[in-house]
DNA sequence: TCGATCCGTCTCAAG
DNA sequence: GACGGATCGA
């Protein structure tokens, strides 16, 4: 295809391959490009929004580009925005499936029987409906768990189906066929709140797009082009979506790798990368696979793992990097001992002058992070947690959250549940049914219903004022959201409702942490126009990547990896039941394992240069210990490649030398709450009490040099956000020794704790 | 109405 | 082992 090229090579296209340049330069009609793992796929992407933009093919205005993570999203923008320079706002229709999802919406929303400032509903939200709507339904919710029915809610929803849609056998999934009938409720009863779930941002759309011509043909028009990232993750209802809007032009350009599709479990179809092709006739494959990134052993034994999978479109991926060290396979006895051994090797690479931003622990599942984190917080080697609980999931950060949405909108029913209680204000089930009651028969949100109770007898005379007292501080914030900062009022809140009084009141080892969190609210509400624009933001976007100023390794899970890269990379509890995981395994068949696989080649490829694989004899799996044996993936790494390495005996005569130190190995067992061998549960408690012991003097070498914080002394009272509060027993240099008053004596890095 | 305590469930992954 | 929910006593 020839391509009208004024000068001979516009910046953006320097350093392109040929097949990147391409995907650059085939601006018009169907395209897919398939990038594997490494290949510069988000280079090529950048340029071609540069590209559109810069040879006046279409406005930032007129280009639709998706992408699944805020992270993705972000990145893009920053990196369009350097390569076009800060043209026009950036651009308008960059984003998440959902982001933009809501924005449509919010244009639209009459159209499907909403106001334009409807709330986003979370996970949480949506379950404390739901389950309202299950009692209603005289359901026995132990046997029909609310969670269950959201997951079949949003199964149905991410396939594009509205509840008229569900069929009876669909329907059996839940309470003997109940389910449509519940969906429907649901529906209505968002409705009713003003109020949609992740879900509805597209099915909604995707109703309004079918069902109002016009509404489609002015995104036609509006979208010259359409860019799809990570296109093997879409589900069907996006699939639907991103059909309509480019079936006009047909300029859509779809990457991915189907090889990296580990999002089947949220309704993702690889099927859709699979048939590109039959879905837009005449498209144009491109293929990346030059690798940048990896060395050859890393990418041999990751080609080597995803071999197991039929059904792929098939890439080879190849490199011009020299071999570099092969991918290392560590066996260890038992969870601790695999902390311990992660903690060594980094601490080892350290001395050797690795930064510590450059390594990364990747695990399967969250509840792996436990054990290294305790164990970095005993050697003092500085982490970060990326994911597992959100920032906005916190409970305070809901709570502060539910004060805010009740005063911008009042009719915030679920808001209005979350604190009416909160702190305690003695209004307790009885006064909020009363109040529920009351609402239903006169029609109107909560808020107003108990602002009207008010002047009745219904209540108890102490509810009364108590009600009173509440409705009154609402609507005295109200009037106060014009006159005051955004941020102030929330602060202002926070303190006139008791909230902060209450958190200071709690002497639990999180309470500090918490208050730190509404402060750390506060101050990202600045950077927000509205009350109404921060409360978007949250509702989509709110993640927690606060300061990465610091020099720390990365713990996460491997979903959370996906796109990212690092010179070092763990990739801990490789065992079956782990990895692949039970669940995986019980349920979902070959198809489950299969995404699994594509999970660990999506692990492998993220380690530049340094691949290390561990896998534990032993494991505790709902403090029960297990045993448990090589993940396959282990076995299915091609035996070229890789450095096996087993250190089960260097365990047991460590735990020799410290027998005599230990305490009652026995003791625990003698109680009767464990399953497993004694011997094995006593070796395991022995590693764990002995371990730091060994470890000190290794850690204190390397930290030779650092001069302790000034401000601390001996007998001082400090708090540690994971200990709790203790007191200091020993320092020495930049390390303290603390009797916790509920942890027991630990010994800590200084900057970890504050006085208390 | 609230707090303490016991019990069952759970943990696989984002927006 | 931890958390949420249910239950009970004050």
């Amino acid at each position: 295809m020839s391509v009208p090229a004024p000068q001979p090579d516009p910046p953006y296209l320097s350093g392109l391959n040929p097949p990147q340049r391409e995907a650059v330069l085939t601006t018009e009609g169907p395209v897919l490009v398939l990038a594997g793992a490494g290949t510069g796929k988000t280079a090529a992407l950048t340029a071609r929004l540069a590209h559109l933009v810069h040879t006046r093919r279409a406005w930032p205005s007129e280009i639709l580009a998706v992408t699944f993570t805020n992270k993705a999203a972000r990145e893009m923008k920053e990196r369009v925005g350097r390569l076009v320079g800060a043209v026009v706002e950036g651009m308008p229709w960059l984003g998440t499936f959902h982001a933009i999802g809501a924005k449509m919406l919010r244009r639209h929303a009459e159209l499907v029987g909403l106001q334009s400032n409807f709330t986003i509903l979370d996970t949480d939200d949506q379950l404390r409906l739901l389950k309202q709507l299950i009692t209603a339904a005289d359901i026995d919710e132990k046997r029909w768990p609310a969670r269950s029915l959201a997951g079949l809610i949003d199964r149905w929803k991410n396939r594009g189906w509205t509840p008229d849609q569900i069929d009876a056998a669909e329907s059996e999934a839940y309470a003997n066929g109940k389910g449509a009938a519940l969906y429907a409720a649901y529906q209505a009863r968002l409705k009713a709140l003003n109020a949609c779930d992740f879900g509805d941002l597209l099915l909604h759309m995707l109703v309004i797009l079918r069902t109002h011509r016009d509404v489609l043909d002015q995104y036609q028009q509006r979208f010259k082009y359409v860019l799809v990232d990570e296109y093997q993750d879409t589900n069907q209802a996006q699939y639907l979506w991103l059909r309509l809007l480019a079936q006009e032009r047909k300029n859509i350009c779809c990457v991915g790798d189907d090889d990296q599709s580990i999002y089947g479990w949220r309704g993702a179809e690889v099927g859709n990368i699979l048939r590109f092709e039959k879905d837009f006739p005449g498209a144009k494959i491109i293929r990346l696979e030059q690798n940048y990134r990896s060395t050859p052993h890393i990418l041999a034994a990751a080609s080597g793992v995803i071999a197991n999978n039929a059904g792929r479109l098939g890439k080879t991926l190849w490199t011009e990097h020299d071999a570099g060290d092969k991918v290392q396979v560590i066996g260890v006895w038992d969870g601790p001992e695999e902390a311990r051994r992660i903690g060594e090797e980094i601490e080892s690479a350290q001395r050797r002058g690795t930064r510590l931003d450059g390594v990364a622990i990747l695990v399967r599942a969250q509840f792996q992070t436990r054990e290294l984190e305790d164990r970095f917080i005993a050697i003092g080697l500085p982490y970060r947690i990326v994911g597992g609980f959100r920032f906005y999931e916190r409970a305070e950060i809901r709570d502060a959250l539910a004060y805010l949405r009740l005063i911008a909108q009042p009719a915030d029913d679920l808001a209005f549940e979350r604190i009416v209680n909160t702190p305690k204000r003695g209004l307790g089930d009885k006064a909020i049914a009363k109040i529920h009651g009351f609402a239903r028969a006169t029609g109107v949100p909560l808020l107003s219903a108990a602002a009207q109770m008010l002047d009745t007898d219904e209540l108890t005379p102490q509810a009364r004022r108590s009600l009173g007292n509440f409705v009154g501080d609402v609507a005295r914030w109200r009037g106060q959201l014009d006159a005051l900062p955004h941020p102030e009022l929330a602060r202002l809140v926070l303190d006139e409702s008791g909230y902060t009084a209450m958190l200071q009141a709690d002497r639990s080892a999180e309470s500090a942490g918490r208050l730190e969190n509404l402060t750390e609210l506060a101050r990202a509400m600045e950077e927000y126009e509205t009350l109404g624009a921060f409360l978007e933001h949250v509702s989509l976007v709110m993640d927690n990547d606060a300061a990465a100023d610091t020099d720390k390794v990365t713990i996460m899970t491997i979903h959370a990896a996906k796109g990212l890269e690092f010179d070092t990379v763990f990739l801990a509890g490789w065992e079956e039941g782990v990895f692949p995981s039970q669940r995986a395994l019980d349920e979902g068949g070959n198809a489950s394992l299969e995404e699994e696989r594509r999970l660990a080649y999506v692990a492998i490829t993220r380690a530049r240069r340094r691949c290390v694989i561990l896998h534990a004899a032993n494991r505790r799996i709902y403090g029960q210990w297990t045993s448990s044996i090589p993940s396959r993936f282990v076995g299915e790494l091609p035996d070229a490649h890789v450095d096996q390495e087993t250190t089960m005996t260097g365990g047991e005569s460590l735990w020799r030398a410290n027998w005599s130190e230990r305490a009652d190995p026995f003791a625990d067992v003698a109680r009767g709450n464990t399953r497993g061998p004694g011997w094995q549960r006593a070796m395991s408690g022995g590693f764990e009490r002995t371990a730091p012991r060994v470890v000190e003097a290794r850690a204190s070498a390397i930290s030779l040099g650092n001069r302790g914080r000034s401000d601390v002394e001996l007998g001082q009272r400090v708090f540690h956000s994971k200990f709790g509060y203790g007191t200091i027993a020993e320092i020495e240099g930049n390390k303290l020794e603390i009797d916790f008053e509920h942890a027991g004596r630990k010994r800590v890095l200084d900057s970890f704790v504050s006085l208390a």
